[in-house]
DNA sequence: TATTATCTACCGAACGTTTGTTAGGTACAC
DNA sequence: GTGTACCTAACAAACGTTCGGTAGATAATA
């Protein structure tokens, strides 16, 4: 790993644990044992580091879903195993979790947008394609992000969740809670009754 | 209003906009429209001040879900009222959603059990024994969080939404969202088909 | 009633520190 | 000799915070 490399993947933790304005150059250059100008000798500014690191965060994570689309099963099998897939990756990489999270809370319209067109756009067709066939009875695009948001809300509130009063230690269990999941949503997605 | 309750309402505005590390005093203080040492005449430090904020902005919240608890309805209707109640508050008072984004993640275990605790306790306890009464084949807390995750998490990520291809005008429309989630959860809530 | 003391609400100016950023330089590779 | 990779040291600006003060209201005393 070189030297350029080495300042994003250490920015990417030092931006997702402190945002922004809460890290400053001084910090992230003593974490990765350099001095603040020679960052500045990779990066014009602050800013265009961020950005870099961001893109740089999110270039990793492309094909984690190929795996879910490219499975051989039932619509049904393949909701269980994208559950299951969201949730973990979700929490097994908190760093990341914690970026988009500031992300979609702190970013003004124009970055969002590249977000949404250059990170999410290709998965968030597959997945709307998905939501089609799984539910043909329902609007594709309110599934998908339903899906989406059951799930991440999950996750993005977890840390509170835990603090209320009737808390098991089997509701941090991915197992327990992505068969819930995935249950409620498949019961959910059914054909109306009539 | 007096002074100190002026400088209050405008932080909390200007904290969820920018951020703890975000804001400073001398932009708050010129937004009031007083001197930076008129605010210290009323709070000690920065940090206090971000305190009251928070328990000024979440005082003004409590009784909102109490028109859903006592309505006089079955559980099946309630649920529609909840989902278009919590919709509706989370998006017409952006400024507290944003805390309350903000708060969850960037609070550390402390200030998350007070919001746990002083805060959500009661509503939280409310909300488990209704989602008992509605769904008693499935364990109620999970049901509660799901209602709660899957209703926070559109509003959460709403902005990110809005920039997939495929996004029409009725998406944001709540009187479409909520019959949608409400009608997904109902289903989804009913006992398991054999 | 007049005078003095106390308190509250505010302010300008400054404190020392930290911020993002840059200028100018060294060491080594090609 | 030109370029890359790095450094120390400094810059101006912004930061949280504090000091010492003023103006006016209120209370206490004579």
């Amino acid at each position: 790993m070189n030297s350029k490399e080495k300042i994003l993947s250490h920015a990417i933790a030092l931006f997702a644990e402190h945002g922004y304005s809460g890290l400053s150059m001084r910090h992230l250059a003593t974490t990765v044992n350099m001095s603040v100008a020679s960052i500045y000798h990779y990066f014009p500014d602050k800013n265009s580091l961020y950005l870099a690191a961001l893109q740089y965060a999110f270039s990793a994570k492309e094909q984690v879903f190929s795996l879910v689309w490219e499975a051989e099963c039932n619509e049904e099998q393949r909701l269980a195993l994208l559950v299951r897939s969201l949730l973990t990756s979700l929490k097994d990489d908190p760093l990341f979790h914690r970026l988009i999270q500031r992300e979609v809370l702190e970013a003004n319209a124009e970055r969002l947008q590249m977000l949404a067109q250059k990170v999410f756009n290709k998965q968030f067709y597959l997945f709307t394609e998905f939501a089609g066939r799984l539910a043909p009875t329902y609007d594709a695009y309110l599934t998908a992000i339903s899906i989406i948001d059951i799930i991440c809300g999950y996750i993005d509130n977890l840390a509170l969740h835990k603090r209320f009063p009737g808390w098991k230690a089997d509701y941090e269990n991915l197992d327990i809670v992505a068969v819930h999941l995935t249950s409620l949503l498949l019961r959910g997605l059914r054909p109306p009754l009539v």
